[in-house]
RNA sequence: GCGGAUGUGGUGAAAUUGGUAGACACGCCAGACUUAGGAUCUGGUGCCGAGAGGUGUGCGGGUUCGAGUCCCUCCAUCCGCACCA
C-alpha cells in the first residue's frame, strides 16, 4: 500500500488535539493526586529536587522551566522503575524585590508574593510537572520560619567542639567551664583569654554571656560588614560581588556593627573533605575549596627588641624562614602605632590614613601599584637572630591570617616587588636558582644558607621547621581558612524575625512554645529615624510575642531558609519537629539536584553547613544535603533588530542595511517570525511607528537582523512559557527544551525547531489510527520482527540515556522510533505501548491519552513498568561490516553474523569489490574487530 | 596569573569503552498530492570536483592498524578566583 492509500484508509480520523488533552490530563491529575506520595517502605525511595524559585513579580520565561523538565522527565522515569518517588516543589519567597515594591507603593510584601506565587503556580502547572503539590513549602509562612527559627536556636545553643570533631551542647561546656575552666577546651572560638573554674564562677552574667557568645556557632558580635547604604542592609560575602551588591550593584562599605553571625568556620574542614562524597561538577566543587581557600602551614613569632610585641605571623612556606628580609604589617595592625619610633611616626599616619580612605575595591585594583612604609622597628629573626625592618604595606589584608607576614623577597612574588621598589635587601635560600628577574615560587628547589635546614627539599624542610618551631615554643604547625564566618542579620523587613529578645541588652532564646515569632505589622517599610531596622517600627503589641525590654529587630538573610527546605519537603506538615527522624532516615539525601551555578558559595555552601550541623546533633542522618547536582545552562534570547535609517522615519530591510547609515532598534520579537518582520503590527505596536516607511526586500517582505543577549523585558527577547503552551502544547515545549542540546549548556533560544518536535508528536498520534469515534484502530497481534527491533533498541537507547541525564539524545531516539515504526507502518498495541509508556516522562499528556485510547485505566501509565530491553531482538543473520583501508573506510561487506575473525579476513579478501581496492597487493596486515569493523593495511 | 569548561555542516547538535564523522531536527533545493495546511509524502543536502576521486571535527605535532575521542604545544571563547602570605 503506497502512502497515499495509507492515508486514505485513515482519512477520518481524529486530529491531535493538544489543548483539550492537555487540559484534561492536568485536571485529572490535580482531582486525583497523582503524584502524591507517602513513606512506603516496600519501595526503594528516589529524591528528585529543583532549586526552588524566588517568585518574581516578571513571572517564568523559559529558561526557567529547562531544568524543572529535566527533573520532570527524570522523576517521572524513576517512577516507571519501581522507585517511591520524591519530587516536590515550593517557593523562596523571602527577599528583597517584594519589600523594594512595599516600599514604593504601601502595599504588604505578603500580598504580592501571594499574587506572583499564584502567577508561578498558574504557570507551573500549565507544562504538566508531577509534583506532589501537599508538599508545598514557603519559606515566608509562619509555620515553615517557627522551624527556621527553631534551628537558629540550636545553632544559638551550640559550639564546635575540635576534640570530638561535631557540635556540641553550650550545657556540655559551661559544666567544663564549672569543673577546670577553659584551658583544657579545644573549639572553634574567638576566645582568647584563658580562665579558670574559680574564675568563671566569679563572671557576672553579663560576661559570662560575651564568653559563651565568642563560642556559640550563631552568636552576636561586633564585626567588620559588608554595609549597603542603598539597600539599607549588611550583605553576606557572597552577596558582594567586585564591591557591589550583588543585587542591583549598589556600592558597599565596611562598617563596624553588632551583628548575628553564623561560626562556619568551624565546619571549613569538613565542608572541603566533604565535597569528595558527592557527585558534582568539579568546577562547583572548586568555587567551592577556593572560596574556603585552605592553606596548610605554621604560625611563627617574632620578637622585637625591648618591648613586650611578638608579632605573630602564619606562613605556610616556614622552609624559606632563612630567607625572612624584613616584615610587613597591615595598616590597620593593632600594634603598628606602638611600635612605630617617634622618627617614622607622621609618615606611618600619613600611610595610614591614606591605606583607610582605599576602599576594599580600590585596593585589589591597584594591585601593580606597590605602596608601603616603614615603621622604624626592628624585629629579631628567630634563628638567625639579626634584626629585620617592620614596615607596613596595604598588600598585606588584617582580614587573613594574623594581619602581618614574613616577607620572603626570594620565594614569593609580591615580597620580592616590595623589596625590589623599596631596596630591600633579598637573601637567595635556594640552591642553584637564579633570582635576579623575579622569586622563585616553585617548591622544587634544594635550601642552602638556612643552617639545619640546608639540603633539604621543600617538603622535608618545610617539615622540619615546623618540628624546631614548635620545639622552640614560638609557634606550631596551623591551617588557616580563608572562609569568614557568615553575617546572619539583615536589617530589612521581609525575612525571618530572630527568635531573640533583650534583658539589659543581652539576648536571651525565646522558648519553643512561644514559637513562631511572627513578623508584625509596621506602618512603613523603612529604618527608624535613628537607623534602626524596619522592626524596630512596630508597636509591642503588634508582635504575637515578646518579652524582655525587646525583641531583635533584625531579620534572617534569604539563605536561612532555602539552607534546609529539602528537608521540611519530607515531612511538611509537622507541628512537632522540623522533620521527623523517620521521614529523614526514609528520603535521606538529595539523589538529584538540579538548579543553576550561580548558588555555588552561597546557598550550595551554606545549606551544606546546616546539614551537617543538624546531622551532627543527631536530627538526621546524613551530613551531605545533595549526592547529585547537576547545573542547567542558561537560556539566552534572539533579540530581532530593524534599522531606521538616521534621522528619518524610514526602515530599511536587514541585507540593503549597508547602503544607509542605520540605528538598530529593538523589536518585539512577538512581532517577527521567522527573521520577516509583521509590518503592520509594528506600526501599532508603538505610535511614534505608526507612520514608518518600509526599504524592503523584493518579494515585499522585511527582513530583521538578529543577535543572542541575555533574555529581558527591555530587549523585548521574552520568550514565557505560556505562549509556546498556548501555541504547540506542553508537551511539544517540555520536548523541544530537551531537543535544544545537552542541559548543562547555556544556549540561546530559539524557535526555529519547535515545529519539528510538534511534527514528531502528531505523527506519533497518526501510528494509532484513532477514528472519529475516539477509538484507536490497532492491531493486538504478534509483532514484527523488524517492529520489535525499533522496540527494543529505543529501549536500550532511552534507559542509556536517562541513566546519563542526556535529555536531548532522548528525544531523537523517539524520533527515529516513531520514524521507522511509520516507515513499517506498524499499528501494534504491543509496540505502541512500549513506546508511549517510555515516552510519558517526556510528553505526559499525549501519552496519557493515547494509553486510555489503548484501553488502559486512566492515570495508570504514570506507574507502569518502564519496558526490558531483550538483547535477543536485536541479533541478526548478517552484520555488514565496514570495510576500509589504512583506516579510510570504502565499501561494506555483508556477512554472517556467527563468522569469527578469521572467517571474516578470508571472505573479506575474498571479494571482488575489496580486491579492486587491493589491486593485486598482498596487505601487511588484516584487523578484524568482530561485529564491528575491518581494517587491512596495505 | 591560577583553576574549570567549550571549540564538529548554513543552524541546534549526535558519535557512551579509540572502530562507518555529521545520527535526529531546523533550514535549503527538487518533486508528489491536495478540500491550500504552520498538513502529509518522496528524493537530495559537510566542503572541493563534471566525474573518478580528494578533503574534512579550532591550529600544529605525536601514539596507534585505526584518533572528534588518548598524549604534547599553541590559539579562541565563556565562567570562576585573584595581593590569601
Amino acid at each position: 500500500m503506497n502512502s497515499y492509500l495509507w492515508n486514505l484508509k485513515f482519512k477520518n480520523r481524529m486530529e491531535y488535539n493538544f489543548r483539550e488533552i492537555e487540559n484534561k490530563w492536568r485536571g485529572f491529575w490535580a482531582e486525583n493526586k497523582t503524584f502524591k506520595v507517602t513513606e512506603d517502605q516496600t519501595k526503594p525511595k528516589f529524591y528528585v529536587l529543583d532549586m526552588f524559585p524566588y517568585p518574581s513579580g516578571a513571572g517564568l520565561h523559559v529558561g526557567h522551566p529547562l531544568g524543572y523538565i529535566a527533573s520532570d522527565i527524570y522523576a517521572r522515569y524513576k517512577r516507571l522503575q519501581g522507585f517511591n518517588v520524591l519530587h516536590p516543589m515550593g517557593y523562596d519567597s523571602f527577599g528583597l524585590p517584594a519589600e523594594q515594591y512595599a516600599i514604593q507603593t504601601g502595599q504588604h510584601p505578603a500580598l504580592t508574593t501571594e499574587e506572583n506565587i499564584a502567577r508561578y503556580r498558574d504557570q507551573l502547572d500549565k507544562i504538566g510537572f508531577s509534583y506532589d503539590w501537599d508538599r508545598e513549602v514557603r519559606t515566608s509562612s509562619p509555620e515553615y520560619y517557627k522551624w527556621t527559627q527553631w534551628i537558629f536556636k540550636q545553632l544559638f545553643d551550640c559550639y564546635y567542639d575540635n576534640k570530638t570533631n561535631k557540635a556540641e551542647r553550650i550545657s556540655n561546656l559551661v559544666s567544663v567551664f564549672e569543673a577546670n575552666g577553659n584551658s583544657e577546651i579545644n573549639a572553634c572560638s574567638d576566645c582568647e583569654t584563658i580562665f579558670s573554674a574559680a574564675e568563671w564562677e566569679a563572671f557576672d552574667e553579663r560576661k559570662k554571656e560575651e564568653i559563651l557568645q565568642e563560642y556559640r556557632l550563631a552568636y552576636l558580635a561586633d564585626s567588620w560588614v559588608n554595609w549597603c547604604p542603598a539597600l539599607g542592609t549588611v550583605l553576606a560575602n557572597d552577596e558582594v560581588v567586585n564591591g557591589v551588591s550583588e543585587r542591583g550593584g549598589h556600592p558597599v562599605e565596611q562598617k563596624l556593627m553588632r551583628q548575628w553571625s553564623m561560626r562556619i568556620k568551624a565546619y571549613a574542614e569538613r565542608l572541603i573533605t566533604g565535597l569528595d562524597t558527592v557527585d558534582w561538577t568539579e568546577s562547583i566543587k572548586d568555587q567551592q575549596r577556593n572560596w574556603i581557600g585552605k592553606s596548610v602551614g605554621c604560625s611563627l613569632q617574632f620578637q622585637i627588641p625591648n618591648s613586650k610585641f611578638r608579632i605573630e605571623v602564619f606562613t605556610t612556606r616556614p622552609d624559606t624562614v632563612y630567607g625572612v628580609s624584613f616584615m610587613v604589617l597591615a595598616p590597620e595592625h593593632p600594634f603598628v602605632d606602638q611600635i612605630t619610633t617617634a622618627e617614622y611616626a607622621e609618615a606611618v599616619a600619613n600611610y595610614k590614613k591614606e591605606a583607610s580612605l582605599k576602599s576594599e575595591r580600590d585596593r585589589q585594583a591597584d594591585v601593580k601599584n606597590i605602596t608601603g612604609q616603614f615603621t622604624g622597628a626592628y624585629a629579631i629573626h628567630p634563628f638567625s637572630g639579626e634584626k629585620v625592618q617592620i614596615w607596613i604595606g596595604d598588600y598585606v589584608l588584617a582580614s587573613y591570617g594574623t594581619g602581618a607576614v614574613m616577607a620572603v623577597p626570594c620565594g614569593d612574588q609580591r615580597d620580592y616587588d616590595f623589596a625590589k621598589h623599596f631596596n630591600i635587601e633579598i637573601i637567595n635560600i635556594f640552591a642553584d636558582v637564579d633570582i635576579s628577574e623575579a622569586a622563585y615560587t616553585e617548591k622544587d628547589a634544594v635550601i642552602a644558607n638556612s643552617d639545619f635546614l640546608n639540603g633539604l627539599d621543600a617538603k622535608s624542610a618545610i617539615k622540619k621547621a615546623i618540628e624546631v618551631i614548635e620545639a622552640k615554643g614560638i609557634g606550631k604547625g596551623k591551617t588557616n581558612y580563608r572562609l569568614r564566618d557568615a553575617v546572619f542579620s539583615r536589617q530589612r523587613y521581609w525575612g525571618e524575625p530572630f527568635p531573640v529578645y533583650y534583658k539589659n541588652e543581652l539576648p536571651y532564646l525565646v522558648d519553643d512554645v512561644n514559637l513562631p515569632i511572627e513578623l508584625p505589622e509596621v506602618d512603613k517599610y523603612l529604618p527608624t529615624e535613628d537607623g534602626e531596622p524596619p522592626l524596630a517600627r512596630a508597636e509591642k503589641s503588634a508582635w504575637n510575642f515578646s518579652q524582655g525590654h525587646r525583641m531583635e529587630y533584625n531579620t534572617m538573610p534569604g539563605w536561612a531558609g532555602s539552607s534546609w527546605y529539602f528537608l521540611r519537603y519530607m515531612d511538611p506538615k509537622n507541628e512537632q519537629a522540623f522533620v521527623s527522624k523517620e521521614k529523614a532516615d526514609y528520603w535521606k539525601q538529595v539523589d538529584l539536584y538540579i538548579g543553576g551555578s550561580e548558588h555555588a558559595t552561597g546557598h550550595l555552601l551554606y545549606s551544606r553547613f546546616w546539614t551537617k550541623f543538624l546531622f551532627d546533633q543527631g536530627y538526621i542522618g546524613f551530613d551531605e544535603p545533595f549526592a547529585k547536582m547537576i547545573n542547567q545552562g542558561m537560556i539566552l534570547g534572539r533579540s530581532s533588530f530593524v534599522y531606521r535609517v538616521k534621522d528619518t522615519n524610514k526602515f530599511v530591510s536587514n541585507y540593503m542595511k549597508d547602503q544607509f547609515e542605520v540605528t538598530a532598534l529593538h523589536a518585539d520579537i512577538s512581532l517577527v517570525d521567522n527573521d520577516k518582520l509583521d509590518i503592520e503590527g509594528f506600526k501599532a505596536w508603538r505610535s511614534e511607528f505608526a507612520n514608518a516607511e518600509f526599504i524592503c526586500e523584493e518579494d515585499g517582505s522585511y527582513i530583521c537582523g538578529n543577535e543572542v543577549e541575555k533574555m529581558s523585558k527591555s530587549k523585548y527577547n521574552v520568550q514565557t512559557p505560556d505562549e509556546l503552551v498556548e501555541k504547540f502544547g506542553a508537551d511539544t515545549l517540555r520536548m523541544y527544551e530537551m531537543f535544544l542540546g545537552p542541559l548543562e549548556q547555556s544556549k540561546p533560544w530559539d524557535t526555529k525547531g519547535i515545529n519539528g518536535v510538534h511534527n514528531f508528536l502528531r505523527k506519533l498520534w497518526r501510528l494509532f489510527n484513532i477514528d472519529e469515534s475516539g477509538k484507536a484502530n490497532v492491531s493486538a497481534e504478534q509483532p514484527s520482527k523488524e517492529a520489535l527491533k525499533t522496540l527494543h533498541r529505543t529501549i536500550k537507547k532511552m534507559s542509556d540515556d536517562l541513566d546519563r541525564y542526556s535529555f536531548n539524545t532522548g528525544v531523537s531516539n523517539f524520533m527515529i522510533c516513531v520514524n521507522e515504526l511509520s516507515d513499517q507502518k506498524c499499528n501494534n498495541k504491543h509496540i505502541l505501548q512500549d513506546v508511549i509508556i517510555m515516552l510519558s516522562p517526556y510528553a505526559p499528556h499525549i501519552c496519557e491519552e493515547l494509553w486510555i485510547k489503548l484501553g488502559n485505566k486512566e492515570g495508570e501509565i504514570n506507574f507502569a513498568t518502564f519496558p526490558k530491553f531483550d538483547e535477543a531482538m536485536l541479533v541478526e543473520a548478517n552484520i555488514s561490516y565496514p570495510i576500509s583501508f589504512n583506516g579510510k573506510m570504502r565499501l561494506k561487506i555483508e556477512l554472517p553474523t556467527a563468522f569469527g575473525p578469521k572467517e571474516v579476513e578470508e571472505a573479506v579478501l575474498a571479494n571482488a569489490d575489496a580486491q579492486k581496492y587491493l589491486d593485486g597487493n598482498t596487505p601487511k596486515k588484516v584487523i578484524v574487530v568482530p561485529g564491528k569493523i575491518v581494517n587491512i593495511v596495505m
